[in-house]
DNA sequence: ATTGTGAATGCAATCGTTTGCATTGGCATA
DNA sequence: TATGCCAATGCAAACGATTGCATTCACAAT
């Protein structure tokens, strides 16, 4: 329980009678320590219990080797994801991670970056608040030279590297697929507008209708809040569901941007005895654990996040590796994948449960 | 793009004709600094553009002001809920925290906690891998002072901080529902028996039956890995509901150790047109989002997983903040809830969703 | 014997803050 | 005028590891 003192690398040189300097370049297997004292270094480094102190180190070398990580919330399964992607990537080139979560609220997101700077983190990786209008703070990042790479909540306009999900193409090949299932009249459970991935989405939706002259009826469009807790989210999605129900002309398909809105809707069509995919087929986003096991199972698709985790975090190796001044921002798309479930599946069979 | 120099501390005070000495104690608000210089400080950091060098202060003071988790994973549920927990709680006394997960594997965890003492956290808090079983790390920390917190999974055995939900009397509610419920026969889905919270259950489940004189029987006992990704345990479920099918008299009920198992029990009951809950009644275990969701809603135990965040927290602050040696280590229980839903509802009405 | 060479190690400054122990100057008290 | 005291600040040594630039020593070559 008492705090021992440490052992130093000091103390190794003491025992051996050489330098710290040399168990320091033992330790790192600097090619002019014979093998000897290196067998020696090691040798006393189990009998003392030496523990690096990477700190020191750090302070001298400038350089920290943990990258920081700003999650709007660590437990969401999609940033969860994200997370564990980029770890798999930077734990191989030694590097550890340090996660801030924002709650979506900017002042947390600000102290966050903070933090990380205080730290010297050796680059950040971080996806925007939903709160956050100001940058300032990320133009701090990129100021004093720290490598910063966003990921699927990016602010335009801001020439840094970016790794998204195709929203746009995720939302247009959802809509195409109930329209192929025979979807005439296609409602879209949107996000809040200011948030680049749902209008990407809407647009991706409007595309689709256009492009099979089907019209675009503002009426059918519902924007909500979609950045909540889970539970929330569901009962918006009750709400929603039930408010079609009421316009003169139901919709036969709908195309939510959250899983969990398209379950609250799935719901409440149960309750009321409308048949899914038959009177009403639906689509949800994000291909959640639950979509595959509500009744009927949610169409919806995957964004393969770790993949994405995994590119964000090459995107800030190359950076870190590329030489003063060389390194142009790169903006990286991964395509989401639609999963076909019984929810919209009106024509074959299902063809994954 | 460029490493600016960054500013340092010396840089104020030599613009301000005054010692790095002054400038430290005028940012720390030390009360022998005269206000004008305080504010003549505060004023050329922003000019200047100071950023705090933690690492040099955390060298000088021997405190780095984070603290190490070890998570099994980040992207379930429960971890990600037990870190924001943990966060809510140490943010507020300016900790922060630094994530490793170990993946369940014995070497990612050892390599784990030597990265978290190398940067010299403040203290570690951790969840054990489930292959572990030789602690010799975990000695390691506890050997060099640093303090240590265990959640959830815990090696008994260890005299250390823990903090766990109530297995045993989650388990001991859970099957005492089933048996008021009307079952007379429960089979119960086991975890490997070599993690303590799958014994506990176990332990609970038997404390259940011979308490309302129901037999145990082996045959409805079955052991499998619960820990795995969620859709592999979904699959173990099914496999197991499809075995309990062949046995001459099929269980009326069954306590699962993971939702996951349970629904994937479900899935298959349904399937073959077994009638839940009147057939077969089903407790899972974590309550998953899933578990509200599912058809009928699968009754569970909530872990109140952020409570046992804050409390392994709060565990942590105490530790450190009693004077060395006065400190004993302690055992925290979280009590589970039991959710009741459709799946186990034979009599009354179901009272959540 | 002199010079050269290379392998193995030592020296000392440095990274940016913190902090115990002075020191300074001004003002009040005796 | 001398003394004491306090408020405000300076001095310099840490914290532990790294690294450019010597230095040392042994041995080979001339």
């Amino acid at each position: 329980m008492s705090k021992k003192k440490k052992t130093t690398i000091s103390d190794i040189a003491k025992e051996l009678n050489v330098t710290p300097s040399t168990v320091s370049r033992a330790l790192g297997d600097h090619p002019k320590i014979s093998d000897s004292t290196k067998e020696a270094v090691l040798d006393m480094v189990e009998k003392l219990n030496y523990q690096p102190n990477n700190i020191a180190s750090a302070l001298r070398k400038g350089k920290s080797n943990i990258i920081g990580v700003i999650v709007p919330t660590s437990d969401r399964q999609f940033f969860a994801s994200i997370i564990r992607g980029i770890e798999e990537i930077i734990r191989e080139e030694g590097y550890h991670l340090m996660i801030c979560q924002s709650d979506d609220q900017f002042d947390k997101e600000k102290s966050g970056i903070d933090t990380l700077l205080n730290v010297r983190v050796d680059g950040i990786i971080a996806s925007v608040a939903k709160e956050t209008t100001d940058i300032s703070h990320y133009k701090k990042i990129k100021k004093q030279g720290v490598p910063l790479v966003l990921y699927d909540r990016v602010i335009d306009s801001f020439d840094v590297n970016h790794v998204v999900s195709d929203d746009f193409l995720g939302a247009y090949n959802a809509v195409t697929h109930l329209i192929e299932q025979g979807c005439t009249r296609i409602a879209h459970f949107a996000g809040k507008q200011h948030i680049k991935i749902y209008q990407d989405r809407l647009q991706g939706y409007i595309k689709a209708l256009r492009e099979h002259s089907i019209p675009v009826d503002d009426e059918l469009i519902i924007e909500s809040d979609l950045i909540q807790d889970t539970y929330s989210i569901l009962r918006t999605g009750r709400e929603l569901g039930s408010s079609l129900l009421q316009i003169p002309e139901m919709p036969d398909g709908i195309f939510s941007s959250s899983d969990f809105a398209a379950m609250g809707a799935i719901q409440v069509f149960k309750e009321k005895n409308i048949k899914i995919p038959d009177k009403v087929a639906l689509v949800g986003y994000s291909n959640d654990f639950s979509a595959s096991v509500i009744e009927p199972a949610l169409t919806s698709l995957d964004q393969h996040t770790i993949k994405m985790g995994n590119c964000a975090a090459r995107l800030f190796l190359e950076q870190m590796n590329s030489k003063e001044g060389t390194f142009t921002s790169k903006r990286k798309l991964i395509v989401p994948e639609l999963i076909v479930r019984k929810s919209s599946q009106k024509k074959q069979e299902p063809i994954k449960a």
